[in-house]
DNA sequence: GGCTAGTTTAAAATCATTCTAAAGAGCCTT
DNA sequence: AAGGCTCTTTAGAATGATTTTAAACTAGCC
């Protein structure tokens, strides 16, 4: 019973097996421990969302889980080095991590230290350089910043 | 004779005058103060490049001044908040300023933590997405990453 | 069941950046 | 040129995100 709904889901419906998230790991070269298994399940179940090291512990606490600082940090590293998590760079007061790892762009607001996706067809890039000699490009990032209009 | 010289100084020259620079920082709404007037006169002679505040502060002692650490970042702050510099925003490790506010991308290679500019026309952005309401566009940031072939 | 390498932990360490309170310097007025 | 008022600079302390440490654990394998 449990397995037939399991065998229902599609790759739209929230994944919540833990075996489910431990195989993501694994495909993805991390051991799947009891944390990295939790970590996962929260950011990987496929809502597209922002997160700090900070807002992330605040979900495992609210979960009623812990763990500990380091690990939060190691993860969302190893999370983003695995291409789990993206990396957004907007200021350098503190990390940003992305759970939507397809290909798209961002509004950052300054003032509030807002940051909204931009829909993936909305920016077009009609002509790039060439990659400087024995470089080829990995990834192109696009941040619009944004200020509210009385300003 | 040093008069006739500043003269004829063209847009084009590097300029050295202390009383230049002096000014410039005055129609940025900043006193010119003897350090801000030091480190205008290492960022904004028209060289195009990328610094941090430690990389300012090798040059200001190999220039034979001393300014401290607090007043750099003071500075580098200032002079960006003003639009003498611009902050260029590609990892979290520590700020980098480009003394180049002209509208243009950047290559940036994690690898050697080596930041390119690309010419002004290189990048085209066929399309933008309009801002979310009561916002409007402020800037637009490309960063392209890339890494050496054999990697 | 027990090994072993990879992980987690709490706490200490790091490091860029900001803050503090006191001393100094532009600059306007006289 | 002196007075004075405010903005700046200073050295050093404080902050805060992130990394490191060394010891205690645990996932996966024989």
């Amino acid at each position: 019973m449990g397995k037939m709904i399991k065998e229902n889901m599609t790759q739209n419906d929230r994944m919540t097996s833990k075996a489910h998230f431990a195989e993501k790991l694994r495909l993805a070269g991390l051991r799947p421990t009891r944390q990295r298994v939790a970590i996962a399940a929260l950011l990987l179940d496929g809502r597209h969302r922002h997160v700090t090291a900070d807002s992330l512990t605040e979900e495992i606490t609210a979960a009623g889980l812990h763990v500990s600082g380091g690990t939060v940090y190691n993860t969302l590293n190893q999370f983003t080095d695995a291409g789990l998590l993206r990396r957004v760079m907007v200021h350098n007061d503190y990390s940003l991590f992305d759970t939507n790892t397809d290909h798209h762009h961002h509004f950052y607001e300054a003032e509030n230290d807002q940051l909204v996706d931009i829909p993936h067809d909305d920016v077009i890039l009609a002509q790039l350089p060439a990659a400087p000699d024995g470089h080829e490009i990995k990834a192109v990032d696009v941040v619009i910043h944004i200020q509210s209009k009385n300003s």
